[in-house]
DNA sequence: ATAACAATTGAATAATTGTTCAAATGTTGT
DNA sequence: ACAACATTTGAACAATTATTCAATTGTTAT
């Protein structure tokens, strides 16, 4: 008899609750929508495609942030910044949320 | 043509960011792993288990903010209180961090 | 060089979360 | 009724996160 479930450790514990913490933001959570559905996406235009009313100042802050914990990228381009994921795997969670009973 | 891509609406957005707030530390994570290994459990055993260092009446703050939003639920027998998962759908946020590559 | 545009930065403040501790509640056995 | 145990509660304080705004940086075109 063998368990086939996987634990994280008290290290990957840490991570996992610090990468929680970043995207637990209602607008982080549809920029992460939105550049899965439509791809790679500069600042202004997840502003304008987003639901949630957010300036331009509070958008590049909420990317930045993700940026810096690694879970998007930035690439400029002339006088735009173009925002993806590094990993699609983050995709997984929003696949989760959607399907959980408690949302 | 069509997306296969669900998306949340704004409102469950906020519900999704609520708990993902919830359960963003590495102790309620813990929990969850616990409960889901183990199976409903009393608050003193949570606190010998857990790999963290936490007292008892920090336990049972975790476990009733986890409590009043609906990810768990305890049934009081005799001295002990025991806590599980309402709906084991919650999981799947476990299995997905295990999965992540950034993690 | 200047103007217009896109995005970033940082500081100030507001709001939310996390932690600790002592006191209180409820339960069981004597 | 009393003591021992399990858990909860609430207040005080610490720490982190969210938001706003004005100033700054960098790019492109004139």
């Amino acid at each position: 008899m063998s368990t086939k479930t996987k634990t994280l450790s008290e290290d990957k514990l840490i991570i996992a609750a610090r990468l929680l913490k970043v995207v637990a933001h209602p607008v982080k959570l549809e920029i992460l929508q939105l550049l899965r559905d439509e791809g790679m996406m500069d600042v202004s235009s997840l502003c304008e495609k987003i639901s949630f009313e957010c300036e331009i100042s509070m958008m590049s802050h909420h990317l930045s942030k993700m940026r810096d914990n690694g879970i998007l990228y930035s690439d400029k381009r002339g006088k735009q910044v173009f925002y993806s994921v590094t990993d699609s795997s983050i995709f997984k969670l929003l696949d989760c949320l959607e399907q959980c009973e408690l949302i």
